[in-house]
RNA sequence: GGGAGCGUGACGGAGUAGUCAAACGUACCUGACUGUAAAUCAGGCGGCCGAUGGCCUACGUAGGUGCAAAUCCUACCGCUCCCA
C-alpha cells in the first residue's frame, strides 16, 4: 500500500529538485530547500510571481531565466503570477544600479507594457499565469498606509545593501523614495497574498522585505527564489556590439547573430541551463566534448534560442544565413535597397542610415570600413553603380538601386 | 540654521586662465588576427566644411571681468560631508 505511493512521492520530488537546481542561486531558496520541497509536495496549489518593470519595450534573455522557471513550476501543477510594476515604475527602482534610476512618466510606461504581453505569451501560454498590475493596490495606499508599512522595518536593514553601502562610501545620493521601493514591492506580496516570488539573484532583498511583511501582516511563509544571473565566471556581462541584448522579439537573424556575437565561449553552458528547455542531461553530455569546439557548440545554443522563439525552420535559415555572411563572408540572402544610384558613397552611406554622422562615415571610409561588392573603398568621392552591394562594417549592407 | 566642499564627454576621472573638443581608464566603433567570440595589436570615438587647415556647439544654469575662461567673480540650481 504504501509501496506506489512512495515511489510517486520520489519521482515528484527528484523533479522538484531538478527545477529548484538548475536556474536558482544554490543560496537563494527561502527558507531553504527542504521546506519548499515540502511545501511543492503538500497538494496545495501555490501561487509564485515574478514582478516585471516596464522600464523597456522588450523581454530579453535575463527575463526568460524567471519565467523559465514559473513555467516549470506551472508544469508541475501550481499558479505562476506576473505582475507588471506599472506603479513601481514610476518611482525607479534602485537594485544594481549606484545611481537612481530615473522614473518613467505614465505614457512610457504605458508604450512599454504594449509589446510586453505578447512576448510574455511566448513563454507562459496564453490563460496559464494569472496577471497583475501594481498599481491597482499600490494606489489605493494613503500617506499613513504608507508610514505603518514603513515602520515594519529598519534604515538599518535598508543600508545592508552593497548598492546602497557603495553609494555612502562613494558620497553619493540615496533618495528616500529608494528606500520606500522595497517596501511597495513587498506589499505587492501582501496585497496578493502571494506564496512564493521569484526574482533575479539581485532582487534577493526586495523579495526578502516582502517575505517579512507577508510573515508580519498575514503570519504567511512566503518562499522565495533568486535566480543565477546572466553573468560568466570572470564576471563579464554579455553584452558586446550592435543590439548586445537579445530580445524574444528579435528577428531569427538577429537573435542568432547576436547570440554568436555576444555570448562569451565559456558562458554557452550556463545559458543553455538557464535560458533553454534542453533538458539537463543532454546539456551536461554535450558540454563536455562541445567545449573542445565553441564554435559548434554556440552554434546549436543560437539555433535553439531561435527555435524556441520562432521555430525551427528559421533556426535552420537564420543558421545557414550565419554561415554564408560571417564565416564565408559571403552578401546575405535578402538586401534592403537604397535609392542612391549616382551618389558619392558618403552621401549614401548617411543618409541611407548606416551610420549616424558624416564624420562617422568619414572615419569608416579612412579606417577600411566599407566595402563595395566586397571590395574596400577608401575614397569618400567614390560612385557606385546601380545594383552594387555597399556594405559599412562587418554586418550592415545596402544595394544600390 | 551655521561651516566646508563638489558639479567635466556613455561612465569613472584629470585639468583650475591661453598649447582644451578637453589627459588617462572603461564602454563603444573600425581594421588585423581567429573558430563565432575572447585575448592581443593598430586606429578611432561632438558636429559641420570637397578640409592635413577652418568653423560651430560643449565642461550644472545665467550673467560678469579679461585680448583670452572648463579654469577667475556674482547669482541661481543640484549634490556631499561636518557642526547645530
Amino acid at each position: 500500500m504504501f509501496g506506489p505511493k512512495l515511489q510517486k512521492l520520489n519521482i515528484v520530488e527528484s523533479a522538484i529538485k531538478e527545477v529548484l537546481e538548475r536556474r536558482l542561486e544554490p543560496e537563494g531558496i527561502f527558507p531553504n530547500k527542504e521546506e519548499v520541497i515540502k511545501r511543492f509536495q503538500s497538494g496545495e496549489r501555490l501561487r509564485v510571481y515574478l514582478g516585471i518593470d516596464p522600464t523597456g519595450p522588450e523581454i530579453h534573455l535575463g527575463h526568460t531565466i524567471p519565467l523559465l522557471f514559473l513555467k516549470q513550476l506551472w508544469e508541475l501543477g501550481h499558479m505562476p503570477v506576473i505582475v507588471i510594476g506599472d506603479f513601481t515604475a514610476r518611482i525607479g527602482d534602485p537594485s544594481g544600479k549606484d545611481n537612481a534610476r530615473k522614473p518613467l512618466s505614465e505614457e512610457e510606461i504605458k508604450n512599454n507594457m504594449g509589446t510586453y504581453l505578447t512576448q510574455l505569451y511566448k513563454i507562459l501560454p496564453k490563460g496559464s499565469f494569472e496577471l497583475n498590475y501594481n498599481s491597482s493596490w499600490l494606489e489605493k495606499l494613503n500617506f499613513a498606509d504608507v508610514i505603518k508599512l514603513a515602520s515594519h522595518s529598519t534604515v538599518q536593514q535598508m543600508i545592508q545593501r552593497d548598492m546602497f553601502q557603495e553609494r555612502l562610501k562613494a558620497e553619493r545620493p540615496i533618495g528616500v523614495h529608494e528606500f520606500l521601493y522595497p517596501l511597495m514591492q513587498g506589499y505587492d506580496s501582501v496585497a496578493m497574498e502571494i506564496d512564493g516570488e521569484v526574482g533575479g539573484n539581485d532582487q534577493t532583498f526586495n523579495m526578502l522585505v516582502g517575505r517579512d511583511l507577508e510573515h508580519k501582516l498575514l503570519n504567511k511563509d512566503k518562499l522565495v527564489f533568486a535566480t543565477r544571473l546572466l553573468v560568466s565566471s570572470s564576471g563579464k556581462k554579455m553584452s558586446k556590439s550592435e543590439g548586445s541584448l537579445i530580445a524574444l522579439n528579435d528577428n531569427p537573424q538577429d537573435i542568432f547573430g547576436k547570440t554568436m556575437a555576444s555570448i562569451p565561449d565559456e558562458m554557452i553552458k550556463s545559458i543553455f541551463e538557464l535560458c533553454t528547455e534542453k533538458p539537463i542531461g543532454w546539456i551536461n553530455e554535450n558540454s563536455g566534448p562541445m567545449s573542445q569546439n565553441p564554435y559548434e557548440w554556440k552554434k546549436k545554443l543560437a539555433f535553439e534560442l531561435v527555435a524556441m522563439y520562432h521555430n525551427e525552420n528559421e533556426a535552420q535559415k537564420a543558421a545557414q544565413e550565419f554561415e554564408k555572411v560571417f564565416s564565408k563572408k559571403e552578401l546575405p540572402e535578402e538586401i534592403q535597397e537604397f535609392a542612391g544610384n549616382g551618389m558619392e558613397i558618403i552621401d549614401i552611406i548617411t543618409s541611407s542610415g548606416m551610420v549616424e554622422s558624416r564624420s562617422e562615415a568619414k572615419r569608416l571610409l579612412e579606417q577600411g570600413g566599407v566595402k563595395v561588392n566586397q571590395e574596400t573603398v577608401k575614397d569618400w568621392m567614390f560612385k557606385p553603380n546601380q545594383g552594387d552591394i555597399v556594405q559599412v562594417g562587418p554586418r550592415k549592407f545596402v544595394k544600390i538601386k
